[in-house]
DNA sequence: CGGGAACTAGACCGTACGGTACAAACAATT
DNA sequence: AATTGTTTGTACCGTACGGTCTAGTTCCCG
């Protein structure tokens, strides 16, 4: 029979790589099978051997993409579950995760995937699955977490992850894929956007802590300024991080 | 000197009906100019004699549909700023607004923009400035006003609209971009999003009238930011729903 | 080292598409 | 009816693309 023979893999790969800049960048029906295998530098051939064709090609890179990615945002959100600075980690969270987000790939791949969603459903599945469906449950687990803790009003949590979410990405999200302007962003822009959103967000849902009547309200609450900077990102607690990197709430979802 | 003789200008709109309709349905790349000139049950010379190549043809389209459409939402949201029901009225313009971007036609026409709008940037710029950008400025007037009489909090008004906007169409409108699934939506389903998105925009900016507390219960309103409140007894209420009882189920397209 | 699977280069096929050419048919104005 | 511009049908051109075929070459593995 026939196995891996390392060529054959190292070509595989190849072909991959190249249909997924090539589909990327120019879209489904403007990448030609021969456009792949010339990037690729493989026979076109070689390119059939290994995919059967062209919708086969456009939907494992699709996949390969879309599964390939996601792990690191987990442990990140789930240390939101247990912060204590919630305005503060929610800023940064919702900063890298909309840098992220607007990066020419993510972007560029999205695009991809709804020109060609009604053509090929299982793309969309599995972009949302993967994507705003992921993001969405990990942090709709946080958010029952500081619910718990009587942070937050206590409202259906994937209603408020998926407010939080969109609240953070909508704007630029839907202007620059409107207006096809793939990335990447301003980091500024991204900062502004983000602290808005966890501002919003929290004027939305959070309960304030009722006990110490120390403190002024949050710096979230920040009423006469539409737009304060604060330009600190990096949360000094260094502390600890136990190793809990498993801690499956209730949707558990197999990658 | 050519007039519009009747019948040119007939078959100009038999045109551009047809092409409309053909790259709704199947976007750029799968609709060819013979399928178009055979919908509009006219020579492809036609075709090419009104509007020069396909490109033309297709800009013509989309610039068509979104200069076309757009005037009722003005009024509708001028009636906003005068509103002496901001809860429900803010309810009944989401269910309204919602219930229009999620039709078939203006689905496919953002898929449409979103899958071109690289190679295209003119579309995408049209669509933009006619779709959301100018429903976030005609709701930033609205609430602009809100918050000269006291109703909102006073933060830049362009943002507050645009958060509102999003808060109401994020969730239903990238899945259904993702997922591929064109309208029509479930009518149930968009009042519960409408009513969320309302009832979580008011609970970020809305400014409870503090004197007179005998007014009637808006069910929405009283539900303000973070102050002085009760001590996390509230109870989950979520919305409103004079319609169906089953709860919104995650994941997976409303059949 | 030998054999077979995998790869290559390029020709090839059928088709679909964007766009043009052209002569005949048609409509409307004078 | 004559005229003028538009429409029509169809044939046509060139090309690009998805996919196959073939004959030879390279690489791996036993």
């Amino acid at each position: 029979m026939v196995e891996d023979s390392s060529r054959s893999v190292r070509k595989r790969r190849a072909i991959l790589d190249a249909a997924t800049n090539a589909f990327l960048a120019a879209g489904y029906s403007r990448t030609s099978m021969d456009d792949v295998a010339r990037l690729a530098k493989v026979s076109k051939q070689t390119v059939y051997q290994h995919f059967g064709d062209k919708e086969r090609l456009v939907t494992e890179v699709v996949l390969a993409i879309v599964t390939g990615a996601g792990a690191p945002v987990d442990d990140e959100v789930h240390r939101l579950a247990a912060s204590i600075d919630l305005a503060g980690d929610l800023r940064s969270h919702g900063r890298r995760q909309l840098h992220a987000v607007l990066q020419p790939r993510p972007m560029q791949l999205r695009r991809l995937v709804i020109a060609e969603a009604v053509t090929f459903p299982a793309l969309g599945a599995a972009l949302y699955e993967h994507g705003p469906g992921r993001t969405i449950a990990e942090l709709a687990d946080a958010f029952a977490e500081l619910q718990q803790r009587g942070l937050l009003r206590p409202v259906d949590p994937t209603r408020v992850a998926s407010d939080f979410n969109w609240l953070l990405m909508s704007e630029p999200l839907n202007r620059a894929m409107i207006l096809g302007d793939d990335g990447p962003p301003d980091p500024a822009q991204v900062n502004k956007w983000a602290d808005h959103a966890a501002e919003t967000f929290l004027a939305a849902y959070a309960i304030p802590v009722p006990s110490k009547p120390s403190q002024q309200r949050s710096t979230v609450t920040n009423r006469k300024n539409p737009h304060v900077d604060t330009k600190r990102t990096a949360p000094p607690k260094t502390a600890s991080a136990p190793t809990s990197p498993r801690q499956r709430n209730q949707r558990g979802k197999p990658a």
